[in-house]
DNA sequence: CCATACTGTAAGTGTCTACTTACGAATAAC
DNA sequence: GTTATTCGTAAGTAGACACTTACAGTATGG
């Protein structure tokens, strides 16, 4: 008798834009009237598909880690010299950074770590993207000799810092896009294999 | 005929327990009224004392600064050796970062950006910053090979990418705090001569 | 001693924002 | 067609928070 439930349909079509909302404002200036108006539906309605501001961007935080994590193994599929996959995943970091939003995401979610659930998005969210960066580097350097480098972890932990840094130098303008490009290709280099 | 203005010892008195809150709490959860309470004084008074709370945090930017550098300066005054000075001062923020609240305030900061005072005040105190590195890392690096290096502006910051992370991961509890020492010994001294 | 500016207390104000309620219209199964 | 449920619109509420105002008390320089 009654309409079938459009719920899930309609939270993955929206779930682009309030993530993109939040990615744009950061989570305070991203208001639930903003989001609203964005997505052109009225606010209750988002609170039909969501429990609250705070579950909205849980779920923008893992939509958009995923959106990168395609991309990224995207690229490694299209690599056969799987040789130096993860210097080309630098390189593309490198060249592309930001463009997808995830780390302004993070910068949106860094303030707000004294909410239980974001805090956990986030800690997973981190973990899930250092994992990823880590398998990288054990499989570029396997077989050769890298006695004096630090561990594939602490190297890993490193180059998230450094897309981290690559994201705030943008965000105040500190380093022109050149700057932050090299930057982010010497020392990734350096990171990932000792060579720069 | 009038009292003598003591507004600027007042300043100078509550500003270590202003900025303490901001580094503890966040620019959020920093609410006027908590400020005040700390300081022990009606919110009215803060305000004689500073504008608006803008003006508290970007005074807390600077005042956190400058004790961290502080402190760093003592710990290079009090090496004769100065060879290893900015291995020393990585040592010491690998096993004391976070208590001078200076990146817990630079956290807090980053979720502001959009607000001009703040991200100026950012931006300089980032520029200091690196600046800092940067000659502790040339002075370091003198008269020895560094061929294949990436140069002394890339690696200084880097190094505020690591500081950064470190943080982050403190704040989430991405990694324990010998992981975290390990991470900061290791890849910050490859970033300062090309060994770890 | 007194005028003047500073200092402290207390209450308030306007605004913003997450979240809610109420209700009529549309729609699908039976 | 009836009925149960979802969908869309509009208005509203409660609380938090930055910032203000009013006023009485107090110390100081002349």
């Amino acid at each position: 008798m009654p309409r079938p439930d459009q719920s899930a349909k309609r939270r993955k079509r929206l779930l682009p834009i309030i993530a993109q909302t939040f990615a744009e404002l950061g989570y305070g200036r991203a208001t639930t009237a903003e989001l609203a108006q964005r997505c052109k539906v009225r606010e209750n309605i988002l609170y039909r598909l969501w429990p609250n501001k705070k579950a909205m961007f849980v779920a923008s935080i893992d939509y958009v880690y995923e959106q990168s994590a395609a991309t990224w193994r995207e690229i490694l599929a299209d690599i056969d010299d799987s040789a130096d996959a993860a210097g080309r995943l630098l390189k593309h970091e490198a060249e592309h950074h930001g463009e997808s939003g995830l780390h302004r995401i993070i910068l949106a979610g860094l303030s707000q770590t004294d909410e239980p659930e974001i805090r956990d998005a986030l800690r997973s969210m981190y973990g899930r993207f250092h994992r990823f960066i880590r398998a990288q580097i054990v499989a570029h350097r396997k077989g050769e000799d890298n006695g004096t480098l630090p561990d594939a972890t602490a190297s890993a932990w490193a180059i998230v810092g450094l897309g981290n840094l690559a994201n705030i130098s943008r965000e105040l303008g500190l380093l022109t896009d050149r700057g932050r490009k090299r930057l982010m290709d010497t020392t990734g280099r350096l990171l990932l294999d000792g060579q720069s």
